[in-house]
DNA sequence: GTGAAAGCGCTAACAG
DNA sequence: CTGTTAGCGCTTTCAC
């Protein structure tokens, strides 16, 4: 079996030109005259010649891939931003190599390298927190690189994203402003959540800025799962004097709670009111509706695409981009209930 | 700017040894003897090399990377699925190139051919329905390929994944067992989407084997969005004699129903019963929980990665392997009434 | 415009 | 066990 699939010579033979032409028409097609294209091309189809970008990456060409390291992508909120980031590339030309490293930051470093073996042109990231070795390598290689997700103005390398800790102020600016004064919080455990811990943070500025403060019972730490979330919700909700306002670190928890609260027969928003953040798909949909603050996983996947293809294609190369998507409060049914001064 | 990063040859000037060596070192590790592999190592380390897996792929050997072609990645499920199916990709030492064509099938045929230009080792496509040039082409370049999520006896190539038809029939058995006879359907759009399909041929069959039928305007369709659903499950409920039970295609429409149905003050299962197909993250935790048919992306998405595998390494060469992965019938809230005869 | 030839980074014989 | 040699499929000078 000498070779199982027509190269570019055999194009070349059975187009009558040489295999430099062929290679021309397809990578400087300006530099071939156009019947000859045409010959060619006809000659692509008859051999059933696919190209082989394996050959090409070899010369330093592009190879066109970029490759994206994410937590993983079994996740709402990341699929929405994947899908967007995944079809923008798309139309640049560029196909996403995905690899997924279970919010194990230890193992990002060898998925890194991993990628870089394949030659990818550029590098997404999901957040901010990386290892050194993780960033230093990157930087060694000067791979074009963004950090999706996450908004911070120190960030040390692109960034598109959302500010966290103002989405933590928003949703706490929100609740405050509905006369809660007895407040609970379930978020996701905040140490290697550089996500979490900024939006815990945002809501406690505003919490104390208001005079306030959540005791550590109120407190509550919930994995990302409706199920767990439940549990957490169940536990503040039966204290003896239980929150008026539940707090979520994000729209799963917070589906969880609406459910939990449903089943022991509490009304939302009227016996404790209920709030995310994310806006995941479905949180406007739910029954009754879920105040939340919109992350635009989709506009950020855009952008961040964009990004990087510009960066890619030399753009930028003096300074940091870094982008910071509005967020959108979404006022809905769970939080729609105006707290008066002897409730509270 | 000759060479920008180091090559396999500096890493053998580096280490004192031949390039060849070196590349044994990393292919047959066992003919190289141990100390030059650790000076090589540390060559390795030394000169911040990085393989490059586009210059091995050009000897038609290991790319190491599996192409996957997936109608979208933002969908629940699917993500469900897609990350089962790349880490255990990954523990095989493959990475995973993904492309998403968004339900247009036509564009499918390109996809495949550009991951076959990224000379991906294997392929997985999403169920069963695709264009005869795919097929053909697959079949052309014999390139390893599984399809994932349906089961079908008579599928052109390996497939992993639930029999729909099944699934269908079990819902529908349920519900015909909770004593309904007056049932509704939200189903997405059949043509197209071989899944949907064959669930809905599952359900009729079993409603007509009871001697019952669903006229016209009972059978509704949504497209795969919890908002859509909603509206058609209103328009269904608010009829003079509304469905006592609600068959949905998928889990999203029926949480849809559910919350369409809350809103509206009925209450399930009493006033109107509720099931869905897939047993989504999530269907067990809402309240009421969802009844539905558990399809295992999870399972499915395992034994899809083992079985691609597999024959990228020369099993299975002889015949197609079309794995079923069972379904699980889940009975929760949502249908836990029964319909005594009065009712009907 | 087009062809000939050199070479990208790596691997697979083949000697030694 | 290790080095030498000859490519893999393609792109890119440099001539013509």
């Amino acid at each position: 079996m000498r070779k199982k699939y027509a190269d570019i010579i055999d194009v070349a033979i059975a187009a009558g030109v040489s295999a430099a032409t062929v290679s021309r028409s397809f990578n400087h097609p300006d530099k071939v005259r156009a019947d000859t294209k045409k010959r060619i091309n006809q000659a692509v189809e008859r051999t059933g010649y696919i190209r082989n970008r394996a050959a090409q990456a070899i010369h330093g060409k592009r190879s066109g891939m970029i490759g994206l390291i994410v937590p993983t992508l079994d996740n709402a909120i990341f699929a929405n931003l994947i899908q967007a980031f995944t079809s923008t590339l798309a139309e640049h030309g560029f196909t996403m190599l995905v690899t997924t490293h279970g919010y194990d930051l230890k193992s990002e470093y060898q998925l890194l390298r991993s990628l870089l073996s394949h030659r990818v042109e550029g590098i997404a990231l999901i957040g901010l927190e990386h290892n050194a070795e993780t960033y230093d390598l990157l930087e060694l290689r000067e791979t074009p690189c963004v950090a999706i997700w996450n908004y911070n103005q120190l960030s040390r390398i692109h960034c598109v994203g959302s500010d966290n800790f103002e989405a933590g102020q928003q949703i706490a600016d929100h609740i405050l402003s509905k006369g809660h004064k007895n407040i609970g919080t379930i978020f996701p455990q905040l140490a290697g959540n550089d996500r979490a811990a900024a939006r815990f943070a945002g809501v406690i500025s505003k919490i104390e800025e208001a005079g306030l403060k959540i005791p550590n019972e109120l407190r509550s730490q919930s994995i990302y799962s409706i199920k767990h979330a439940r549990i957490c919700c169940r536990a503040l909700l039966q204290r003896d004097t239980p929150p008026t306002a539940l707090i979520c670190g994000n729209d799963v928890i917070a589906q969880g709670s609406i459910y939990e609260a449903q089943a022991l027969g509490m009304k939302i928003p009227q016996d404790v009111a209920v709030a995310g953040i994310g806006d995941f798909s479905g949180s406007g949909e739910i029954y009754p509706s879920l105040t939340t603050v919109r992350l635009r996983a989709n506009k950020i996947g855009i952008e961040a695409a964009q990004l990087l293809v510009g960066v890619i294609n030399g753009e930028n190369t003096q300074s940091l981009t870094r982008i910071a998507v509005d967020l959108e409060l979404q006022e809905r049914e769970s939080t729609n209930f105006q707290i008066n001064a002897e409730n509270a």
